[in-house]
RNA sequence: CGGGGCGUGGCGCAGCCCGGUAGCGCGCACGGUUUGGGUCCGUGAGGUCCCCGGUUCGAAUCCGGGCGCCCCGACCA
């Protein structure tokens, strides 16, 4: 367990983040370079986030299906800026059963491939579309640099895969997914998030148009947190994706694909986390409430033990998630630090003067000390900390909004904008660059273009690289 | 792939320069003590010192070779 602090994240915010991941037993080392481990806890983390968007995904009509690991190599070949977007980061399987395959099988980084390839089995008429589906699966990608949660070179997630008649449906599509995750990341898990577009160069590889969303984490870099893709009818093409229309005429149809992964799990906790650990969002966290019994002497002990086990069957009965720390060994002001370095929402207390006087000790993780505790009737406990925890995750949420708008500037040219970005903020400006500019203001920089924002000012300006009139406005930020 | 660093009980490290058969903190087990903000004391378990080879009576330590990992950059959800 955690015995002694961690290192500020003012100090050092990388150093930080390791020490939470691992301190908060989130994540373990593995025994394969940029694999880790999840551990419970961090699991159930993860499991919260599937669980919100699952529910999201159903109730706009998608269907969850499972698609195979093995991907035949040359699958990937069929659509060209999909293989050489994807190409340096493959893993491929040469040899099985004792011998070499014919064919060398590719763990998949996507699966838009197989799945095109079986959409082109499946739809046959304009009255199999759409066609909307989900997939919950692991994924590899050989990347250079790891990071756990935020890229290792295998991570879950989920991808939505799915085909319609007419571009504009897949647009609305697209646009509707992205809305999903905003909407999970907002409401669910507390970050404010920006949707927008992504630039040419940072387009999904074989897209038409990719957006995204864009979370800001507290060392202020740019986190893309999922995306969404309209495919036009590239993997169409590529795969044959055909339908029968009503006309009788054969077409190709148009399809998506957007994912979100476990990296959200790192966005939460570079989101929230500060330096005492963790700092949970109510809706996503494993245990909401915490209570951790205080008694003296062994006498002391049933009274407790009796109180603590009523309130627990009663906050659990109002639907609260409840654990309570039932570990001999440990003193309270242990179980304090070890609680909130695991981020827990609320902590409650009860000692004897608690039971004599029908008290409990109320103490919220997103406000620390005294401030944060208060008395109240063990009566009602349950609405108190129902209570509490909207208060929490609405807190959490203003939080990190007021952080992340305090460090996004308008900038009106180069040089302001250079300074913007270089002192780690956000910069919004106007932006007709090329891609080729845009590689310039990466290397001269350090930032890339996170997106062109919907959410535009209107009217027009002067592109702060070309000094070209502009349509539109990029937020530029150094990202993970 | 370029630059830097490191491989010693589960974790973090010392020992290496100057060879003599391995130690500290945390964690773990047991006993006691304590418990309203990281209690304290005692006892104990646990190690192919990254690997291979060489030098030597003797190698964690010296020499040669190899492997692995971490950090910073380029690539990326």
């Amino acid at each position: 367990m955690s015995e002694q602090a961690v290192t500020a994240q003012s100090e050092d915010f990388s150093r930080w983040y390791n020490e939470i991941v691992y301190r908060a037993d989130l994540a373990a080392p593995s025994p394969v370079r940029g694999c880790v481990i999840i551990k419970p806890y961090g699991y159930e983390i993860w499991e919260g986030i599937k669980g919100g968007l699952d529910r999201r995904f159903k109730a706009t009509g998608h269907q969850n299906a499972y698609f195979p690991l093995f991907i035949p190599e040359s699958y990937i070949k069929r659509e060209a800026q999909h293989v050489e977007g994807f190409s340096p980061e493959l893993a491929v399987v040469t040899h099985a059963g004792g011998k070499e395959l014919e064919e060398p099988l590719v763990v998949r980084p996507t699966s838009e491939t197989v799945i095109g390839e079986a959409f082109s089995d499946w739809i046959q008429s304009y009255r199999d579309l759409p066609l909307l589906i989900n997939q919950w699966s692991n994924v590899v990608r050989w990347e250079l640099r790891t990071r756990p949660f935020l890229r290792t070179a295998e991570f879950l997630w989920q991808e939505g895969h799915t085909a319609h008649a007419t571009h504009d449906e897949a647009e609305e599509e697209t646009l509707q997914m992205l809305d999903i995750y905003a909407d999970f990341a907002v409401e669910d898990a507390a970050i404010p998030v920006i949707k927008g577009e992504k630039s040419r160069m940072e387009r999904f590889a074989g897209a038409l148009r990719t957006y995204t969303i864009e979370a800001m984490m507290r060392d202020k870099r740019a986190l893309q947190s999922g995306t969404s893709h309209n495919l036009g009818q590239n993997f169409a093409k590529a795969f044959d994706i055909r339908y029968l229309a009503e006309n009788n005429a054969q077409a190709y149809c148009w399809t998506t694909s957007w994912g979100l992964s476990t990296r959200m799990v790192g966005a939460v906790v570079m989101t929230h986390g500060d330096d005492k650990g963790l700092r949970l969002p109510p809706k996503l966290a494993p245990h909401q409430v915490v209570i951790v019994p205080i008694y003296r002497k062994d006498d002391q002990k049933p009274l407790v033990m009796e109180t603590v086990n009523r309130l627990e069957s009663q906050i659990n009965a109002a639907g609260i998630r409840v654990h309570v720390d039932r570990r001999e060994g440990q003193s309270p002001g242990f179980k304090f630090n070890d609680w909130e370095m695991r981020g827990v929402p609320v902590r409650v207390e009860i000692g004897p003067k608690d039971v004599e006087n029908n008290n409990a000790v109320l103490a919220r993780r997103d406000v620390p000390g005294r401030e944060g505790k208060q008395f109240v009737s063990q009566d009602g406990i349950a609405g108190a900390l129902d209570a509490l925890l909207n208060a929490i995750q609405a807190n959490l949420l203003e939080d990190a909004r007021a952080f992340r708008d305090r460090h996004i500037s308008d900038v009106g040219s180069y040089d302001e904008m250079r300074q913007v970005v270089e002192g780690g903020n956000w910069a919004r400006a106007w932006w007709n660059g090329s891609d080729e500019d845009e590689l310039t203001v990466k290397d001269e920089t350090g930032a890339t273009i996170r997106c062109f924002p919907f959410d535009q000012p209107g009217g027009r300006g002067f592109c702060v690289k070309t000094g070209q009139p502009a349509q539109k406005v990029a937020l530029f930020a150094k990202a993970y």
